[in-house]
DNA sequence: CGGCATCCTCTTTGATACTG
DNA sequence: CAGTATCAAAGAGGATGCCG
C-alpha cells in the first residue's frame, strides 16, 4: 500500500494494516492462533493465494507476524501473531462492535464458517449469573460445531463438543446470532427453523440486557455484492 | 470496494469504511465536524479530488454522512456525521492508539496538520489533578495554534489561542509529543529545539503515568513512502 | 499435499485539467 | 466552492504451474 505520508496515528496505522485482506488475516490469526497457510486461505474464502503470500510478507515485514517453520519431519510452517499483533484486537473489537448491526443486512450468500462466530458472541453476550455453575451451547452452524462456555462471569467461544452441553442449537448462522443477541424470542427463533434442543434458561443467561437495534435475520433474500454506482 | 462476501461482523464493516481514504474522511469530520468539500481536501493531503467526492457519495450511500447544502446566500454544502458514523470514533480511537508508536518512526517528509494532534493527544494525556484550577496549554506546532485544556480531570483539545496559557509549546509536531506524551524530558526536548514558555509543572500535570515504549521522536532523516519490495 | 510464483485481465487509484 | 472528466499506473482477482 502506497503509504498517506501523514504525521497522523490513525494514518500510519493505516499505513500498515490498511491494505485490503490484512485486518482479516488477522482476525484469522486471533480467533484461530498460529496458523497453516492452509488454515488461512479456508478462513478467508475469496482470497487469491498471491495475495495471502503477499500479505503475509507484508506483515511479517512489519513485525506483526512470524512464520516459525517445523522441522523436516512434519513439514509445515505456522504464521503466528506477534505482540504487536495480537495488539490489533481492540481494533478489531471495535470494528466487530461496529459492523454487528450489519449482519442483520441481507445474508445473501454470503461465505460463513462458524469460527467468526466468536467475535460477535464474545462482544456481544455477558454472564448474567457470574455465581452460577459453568453451562455450554453447543451451536451447529457451519461446517464445525462451536461451544459456548458460560462459566465465572465470563464467555468463551470455541470449536469443539461437548458430551453434555445445556443447550443445542442448529440452523443458519443469522437464526443462531438472532437468538442469542436477543434480536429474536425462541418461538419466533423456531418458527424460522432453528432447532433448540435442551435448558432455554441458559439463553437468557447469555442474552445481553439490551437487544441490539438492528435485527438479526431478517430472512431477507437480495443478492448483495456491489455494483458500484 | 468489492464486498468481501463473509457473514462476519469484521468483514462487513470493511465492506463500508475498509475503502482507502475513507477512515481518514470519517478522522476529519470527528476532528472537526462538519465541514466543506475544501476543508477536508486541506485536511487530507494527497487525496484526488474524484476520490474525495466518489467517498463522500459512498459515505452518503452508506448513511455515515449526511450532505446539507445552505440556502443561496451563503451558498455553501457541509458534510457531516450520523450517529452511525459518530460511533466510529471507537474504531479510530483504536487504530489511533494502536498507530501511534508509529509516530515514533521516521518523519520523513510527512505531511502534518495540527489538529491531527486531538486524537494522540486526548488518548494518551490524563488530568492527574482532577480538583486542581482548569489550564491550559497552548502548542504551535503546525499552521494553526491548539489549545489543550485540562479541567476536571479530563482533556480536551481544539484549535485557538489563549490570553493566559499555562504553558505554550512551539516546535515540531514530533517534539510537542514527544515531551507531552514523557518519551522526552524537558531538558530534551529543548536541547532539540522545542521552544518551551511558562509552567512546567502542568506539563506534569498531563503526562501519562507509564511513558510509551517507542520514544517519539528520534530525528530520525531517513525518507518514507514504501517503494514495494 | 502445502506453500507459494507467474501470467494475464480487470478494477481502483492518482494526477491533472477543466466546469457550473 | 464543489465538484466532473480524462488517462496512465498500480493493485486485485483468477487460473495455472512449480517444487520440496
Amino acid at each position: 500500500m502506497r503509504s498517506y505520508d501523514q504525521y497522523c496515528s490513525v494514518a500510519r496505522a493505516l499505513d500498515v494494516i490498511g491494505d485490503r485482506w490484512t485486518l482479516l488475516i488477522v482476525r484469522e490469526l486471533l480467533i484461530r492462533g498460529p496458523s497453516r497457510y492452509t488454515d488461512l486461505q479456508y478462513g478467508l474464502p475469496g482470497i487469491a493465494t498471491n495475495l495471502l503470500a503477499d500479505r503475509l510478507r507484508d506483515l511479517e515485514a512489519e513485525g506483526i507476524v512470524t512464520k516459525e517453520v517445523a522441522p523436516p519431519p512434519v513439514a509445515t510452517t505456522l504464521f503466528r501473531l506477534t505482540p504487536r499483533g495480537e495488539a490489533l484486537d481492540s481494533v478489531l473489537a471495535a470494528l466487530g462492535r461496529w459492523g454487528a448491526p450489519l449482519l442483520a443486512g441481507p445474508t445473501g450468500d454470503a461465505a460463513f464458517r462458524s469460527h467468526w462466530l466468536k467475535f460477535p458472541l464474545e462482544l456481544h453476550l455477558t454472564d448474567q449469573q457470574p455465581d452460577a455453575a459453568p453451562a455450554t451451547i453447543e451451536i451447529h452452524a457451519g461446517a464445525q460445531p462451536m461451544l459456548v462456555r458460560v462459566a465465572d462471569g465470563t464467555i468463551r467461544v470455541h470449536p469443539g463438543t461437548s458430551p453434555d452441553p445445556e443447550v443445542t442449537l442448529t440452523g443458519t448462522p443469522s437464526l443462531v446470532l438472532g437468538l442469542l443477541v436477543g434480536a429474536l424470542d425462541v418461538d419466533t427463533a423456531r418458527a424460522r427453523g432453528l432447532k433448540i434442543e435442551g435448558d432455554v434458561a441458559t439463553l437468557r443467561r447469555v442474552q445481553p440486557l439490551i437487544p441490539p437495534t438492528g435485527k438479526v435475520d431478517r430472512s431477507a433474500k437480495a443478492g448483495r455484492s456491489k455494483v458500484k454506482r
